[in-house]
DNA sequence: AAGATCATTTTGTCTAGGACAAACGAGCAA
DNA sequence: TTGCTCGTTTGTCCTAGACAAAATGATCTT
């Protein structure tokens, strides 16, 4: 075979734009134009197809379709975020020291190197201070690099994939919880990131709670059930910065009713960081306020 | 609000069938007959959803639609798998013994007590016999068990969480290999599944080789570009059982083109267990063949 | 009776083009 | 500056038709 390309199926699955999207482009903007395959089908060119990588990840940054596509691919490629973040230099004196270092073992694809320095880093400022000033942080990097195009896929994946092993495994060397509260966590069926979820349970199972991981990607019918199955007191959802913002409040307010009125929902995550309050739903933008909202929910318990 | 509903993307979400596929059947058979809103959009009732979820379920298992959405509800769920398997008492015999009880635990919903049945296995067995003899058959009659409807969406992701916790602290506590060869582990984008992956990283970690783990659903091009970042010397993919078989040939030949022509291409897992052989690639139908591979990959190299 | 070949049905995925609401941004007023 | 309105942009939904690949069933052969 001389060119691979793909049909408009495979292209949804690569790059995440749904076939509507693609075809509507296709109409409006005359981008993408694959090729017809003998049945009148269409066929993308790989080339095409990694220029709308580019211009999803772009889109996600705050771009819109209709400017991008318009640009020449040269200017494409050093297009930023939308929204400038503030310079690197201001924040870095408040960054934990040693992120870069951590982040520098993932670029040049040192695996074993990284797992040792967060296990090293662990050790020495325990699972909370371990969490809330190296995890967090560094995922929060990791986003920017992403954002900015500094780091590619598969580091991304190897990443993601590393620190879960190290954050899973110190959860399991804790002792387990007292069932007092009793936490489902997981995430709805559009979210499959899971760090964030990881350091909740962490936290959480350092405060005592037992927790229920239930993995990624939840349908609400089977949350509401497991919530009555394992008889917890809290459902904990967690929403990626990559979720479309405009679906959650909708998705939660879905799942409180499917949920008992006995049961507490709780939202975290980038993606609630900005949100508007919804009745019945405890929002918390940040770990700090998830462990507050523990404190609390003990408090209310106990009268 | 009274009665919960989805439009026709949630739907999509939720049971996994397009919205072409929905609004086919819909055409073709009358079901499911959405409600309309004011805006002349199809409004799933609930009831309607948990069906198609049922239908959906027993299409995996070999049952055709058109048959199935003719079928009253009592009727269909009372079915098996299409072609019903050996029964379970001749194979019984043959089972590693203790198997039903950890699936005892997790129907129990007893989140510790599976964990720790699973470390004590461990602990008594070595990783080896543990992976080969525990988590194999163990993932297989999950499998089963999620035909037959014996075993609930949320019970089948608990476990899958625990489990796959109890493999990576495994793999995690092995010393490092010694990049001969490096090995590269991942799946397609359709693939999230990572039971078997992990089941394949302990054994080649065990045996020295140096794993390169990416998780789940790689791109094609970031699978090319991470063997090339990693200097890799084989990628090991993994099929699960619930992978489209017919998309099988078409995407390791696709990924073969894209790989350089030195670095091995193996497919692993139950969905390629009833594979035809492709050029340049070696099929890996279960964990045995894997280790072999393995052995001969090196004998090869040392010529 | 078992096995191979061919026709028919079933099923999923693609096509085109139209419609509309929600989100966004620009311009204007306070 | 902030807040509001209005036009534009954009995604998602709609109908209805076509076709290829897979599954099934029927017919013929061994």
């Amino acid at each position: 075979m001389n060119t691979p390309s793909l049909n408009i199926g495979a292209v949804e699955r690569d790059t995440g734009l749904s076939k509507d999207v693609l075809r509507m482009w296709e109409r409006r903007y005359g981008f993408p134009l694959p090729e017809r395959n003998a049945n009148g089908e269409r066929v993308y060119p790989i080339d095409q197809v990694e220029r709308l990588r580019l211009i999803k990840r772009l889109m996600d940054q705050g771009h819109r379709p209709g400017r991008l596509i318009a640009l020449p691919s040269e200017a494409l490629a050093q297009l930023g975020p939308k929204k400038s973040r503030p310079p690197r230099a201001a924040s870095e004196t408040i960054d934990e020291p040693g992120i870069d270092t951590l982040i520098g073992l993932i670029k040049r694809h040192n695996a074993n190197g990284y797992v040792h320095a967060l296990q090293q880093r662990l050790a020495r400022h325990g699972l909370q201070r371990f969490v809330q000033d190296t995890i967090a942080p560094l995922t929060h990097r990791i986003g920017e690099a992403w954002e900015d195009g500094d780091i590619q896929v598969f580091e991304e994946h190897l990443f993601t994939e590393l620190t879960k092993r190290v954050l899973r495994q110190s959860i399991a060397a804790l002792p387990q919880g007292d069932g007092n509260p009793r936490v489902l966590l997981t995430t709805l069926p559009d979210e499959q990131h899971i760090l964030g979820l990881l350091m909740v349970e962490a936290l959480f199972a350092l405060d005592g709670a037992e927790c229920i991981p239930l993995g990624t990607q939840m349908p609400m019918t089977e949350i509401s059930r497991a919530a009555e199955a394992h008889c917890v007191d809290i459902v904990t959802l967690s929403f990626s910065a990559a979720f479309p913002a405009r679906k959650i409040p909708e998705a939660l307010q879905q799942l409180r009713q499917l949920l008992p009125p006995s049961v507490a929902l709780w939202a975290g995550g980038a993606g609630i960081a900005h949100a508007t309050p919804l009745p019945g739903v405890q929002q918390l933008p940040d770990l700090a306020q998830g462990l507050a909202a523990l404190g609390d929910w003990r408090a209310q318990a106990s009268v």
